[in-house]
DNA sequence: CTCCAGGCATGAG
DNA sequence: CTCATGCATGGA
């Protein structure tokens, strides 16, 4: 219990902005260079990282039971990512890559909204992505106060089931996607089993997702990834693709198969992971400025 | 102003 | 089965 607690964890081991920053979260909002803040499972949490300490302190909405044990589990600070980085770099050309300490985590997000948020990030901008997740949760989650203003929490699938077609369109900004958000929204509100799908196997989970509207493989991939945390999923986007094909393909044209059984025999169980490095490293290295040699 | 985004559904071949 | 095309919107 507790409405703030702190754990001693290096940034050699978990760095906070990149994580928040490496595109599989939509709700944080930065305050400085270390601070954050953001609704989680209907919590607001204010969170800062010092060199070796992370401090978190609930500041509305709903109150944990045990703060501390909901914070190791939404950033995964129980697994060792030190270790799995090491087994990864046994592949050469990851090694060479990807050469710093372990800094990025697979958060472990609702599954619900792990799904409205990647339905909605198909051919679309992360800066855009978030402020219509941010419309959605003003007009159909709960609204509570926080240290930081009011805030709503991400709505129920009964709830977003109820929305108008209309509203999604025009309101929250969805343009053409306001049909696969209604009609999923609608289609786990009366899936009785929805709760237990996280004891499915993932080739059975990725094939029950794949049947939902708006999703395809590589929306299912982020799911698996960053709802269910199944970290031998591999989302294929146009950077990885982009990544993949420079680094394992050369002067090839490889389909996602080709891409993902690449990526299974390489990186095996931790294939998210390494695709996650791979992502934030690919967009950075499109961000910065040509070379003027 | 134009360009394009952590792709998907659809239809043609 | 693979592949091409259209798509609402608004941030850059």
């Amino acid at each position: 219990m507790g409405t703030r607690c702190e754990l001693t964890v290096s940034v050699a081991e978990f760095n906070l902005t990149e994580t928040l920053q490496s595109g599989q979260s939509f709700r944080w909002q930065q305050l400085s260079d270390h601070e954050w803040w953001g609704v989680v499972n209907g919590s607001a949490l204010y969170v800062r990282q010092d060199a070796d300490r992370l401090t978190v302190r609930h500041v509305g909405g709903r109150r944990p039971t045990h703060l501390w044990q909901e914070v190791i589990d939404y950033f995964d600070l129980a697994l060792d990512y030190t270790a799995i980085l090491h087994r990864l770099r046994r592949d050469h050309v990851f090694a060479r890559i990807v050469p710093g300490p372990a800094t990025l985590h697979i958060l472990r997000q609702h599954p619900f909204e792990t799904i409205i948020s990647f339905i909605i990030s198909a051919n679309n901008h992360i800066p855009r992505i978030r402020s219509i997740i941010e419309r959605i949760c003003e007009r159909y989650g709960e609204p509570f106060d926080t240290a930081f203003g009011r805030a709503y929490s991400f709505p129920t699938a009964e709830a977003l089931a109820r929305a108008r077609l209309a509203d999604l369109h025009h309101h929250c900004g969805l343009g053409y996607r306001d049909q696969y958000v209604a009609a999923t929204a609608r289609q786990l509100a009366r899936q009785r089993d929805f709760a237990a799908w996280h004891k499915l196997p993932s080739a059975k989970l990725r094939r029950r997702l794949l049947q939902l509207h708006g999703i395809g493989e590589k929306v299912a991939d982020c799911i698996l990834l960053f709802g269910y945390h199944r970290l031998d999923a591999f989302p294929v986007d146009t950077w990885i693709r982009r990544a993949m094909t420079e680094l394992y393909f050369p002067n090839e044209r490889p389909n996602r198969r080709a891409i993902q059984a690449c990526a299974a025999r390489r990186f095996g169980a931790y294939a998210g992971i390494a695709q996650q490095y791979l992502f934030v490293r690919q967009r950075s290295e499109d961000r910065r400025p040509a070379p003027n040699c």
